[in-house]
DNA sequence: CAAAATCATATTAAAACAGTAGGATATTTT
DNA sequence: AAAATATCCTACTGTTTTAATATGATTTTG
């Protein structure tokens, strides 16, 4: 039930974006620098962020990302879906159609109200709450 | 964010407990037959079962398992929990001092939200929930 | 054209997952 | 006492996932 470094960082990507954009787009390098993640891993998460088109990127010098929206329209599920995959505890939570007993199986319950919890908290917080709380001075992220 | 074979199987394996519990103790062997497990992947997962006080096991011929309280008092909680480990999605969402950074962190309280969240459903339901809903002559178990 | 950047793909080391295997120990039945 | 039945314990194995690293192609700016 843990979540992967993908999700983690992506979220850790998605603040620096959101709290360093301006005129500029974001490079990887800055974010990675800032961050302190490698480059490398770094361009292989903001991939999928891209795919799933919450920034978009400019190639060549003076290229980097940009949020696509404004950060209040970006949720952590955004992020974490782009990232991790679906947040369903197993398939069936998500897409009843992946079992075909769903609808007689005696525990899928229990993996849909997990799911419909989880997704419940991570819907109701946006990228611009977590770049809220970035802004404390002594603010971290893990 | 998913969950493995040993949770799924562990909560199949103490609803058949619960199911076919009388006078005798319920066997491996009888369990790996009904839920089509093989019998030594079950022991792996019955074991912890045991070393968290779920199931009392007595040795020998018509030695087998049995539940060390009633089904009503077995939270699914408890079985994820034995099998699985920690449902947290970080480990510093259950123990804080896990993370010098807590405190600090910007991305901590959500996984703090989302592990309260899924404690809440798997505490609400009982081993005793499942096996009543087993009883339906159709109900399977993913 | 050179520098700076993203984009794409392949490789790798380590860990986790899912299961298998062999045998020791304990209890009951014959 | 011996055989059968069952749990207990530990080690091993193949596969997949995770977490990176590496190499190089492509695109844009100056």
């Amino acid at each position: 039930m843990k979540i992967s470094t993908k999700g983690r960082y992506g979220l850790r990507i998605m603040i620096d974006i959101a709290a360093h954009s301006g005129d500029d787009a974001v490079s990887v390098k800055d974010i990675a620098e800032r961050q302190q993640l490698s480059e490398k891993y770094l361009e292989q998460i903001i991939n999928p962020l891209g795919k799933s088109g919450l920034v978009k990127s400019t190639r060549g010098a003076k290229g980097g990302y940009r949020l696509t929206r404004p950060a209040e329209e970006i949720t952590v599920r955004n992020i974490l879906e782009a990232t991790e995959g679906s947040l369903a505890p197993v398939s069936c939570a998500e897409d009843s159609s992946q079992c075909e007993n769903y609808c007689d199986c005696v525990t899928s319950f229990i993996w849909t109200e997990i799911y419909n919890a989880t997704i419940k908290v991570v819907e109701s917080i946006t990228l611009a709450d977590l770049v809220k709380r970035s802004e404390s001075c002594d603010a971290k992220t893990c």
